[in-house]
DNA sequence: CAATAGATCATCT
DNA sequence: GATGATCTATTGC
């Protein structure tokens, strides 16, 4: 589950950006100053503000440097239901990952923290049932035959085997 | 219901 | 000057 304040959701889709060789990933155009908290140590927050208006959150997954991470891209509201609906102002709270930032007030602030104590937490939730997991290609990437074909993290750095 | 336009701005060319 | 890991309102069936 992602917490902020009185506010939680079980996190229930998430999109994976692997790196330097994803050219959807933002590290694919190297460390830039946007870029930054993507390339900080795993376990922590990486958020940045998409169409000059929503702001997405990533949770970062490779060492330091490398940059890669995976987006929240939706919720199922737990705690503070009445608070999220406020901030949203219609009946769709966290079914995106603009919206979820909007109702548990998550913005360019919260970028660069560790997500394993407040303000911002990701913390064990009570996982969904057997065969209510799928897993699916990405759609809109046309360079997909220049992806690695695997990687591992050995002593801490990615490695291709 | 499906398709589309518009909002709005940091980043990069 | 163009673009984008989005969302909302509006239009047209």
């Amino acid at each position: 589950m992602l917490e902020h304040g009185r506010t939680s959701g079980r996190i229930v889709e998430t999109e994976a950006y692997l790196g330097p060789h994803d050219p959807a990933c933002h590290a694919a155009a190297g460390l830039t100053n946007r870029t930054r908290d993507l390339h900080g140590p795993p376990g922590t927050s990486y958020v940045y503000l998409i169409y000059g208006m929503y702001w997405c959150m990533n949770c970062v997954t490779g060492p330091v440097g490398y940059g890669s991470a995976v987006l929240i891209r939706a919720l199922e509201p737990l705690d503070g239901v009445d608070l999220m609906r406020r901030r949203r102002g219609g009946s769709d709270l966290t079914n995106g990952p603009g919206k979820l930032c909007v109702a548990l007030a998550i913005d360019g602030r919260h970028g660069g923290l560790p997500l394993n104590r407040p303000p911002l937490m990701v913390r064990a939730a009570e996982p969904v049932s057997d065969g209510n997991v799928a897993i699916s290609a990405r759609i809109g990437i046309t360079k997909a035959a220049d992806w690695p074909q695997r990687y591992y993290i050995r002593d801490n750095k990615w490695v291709s085997k």
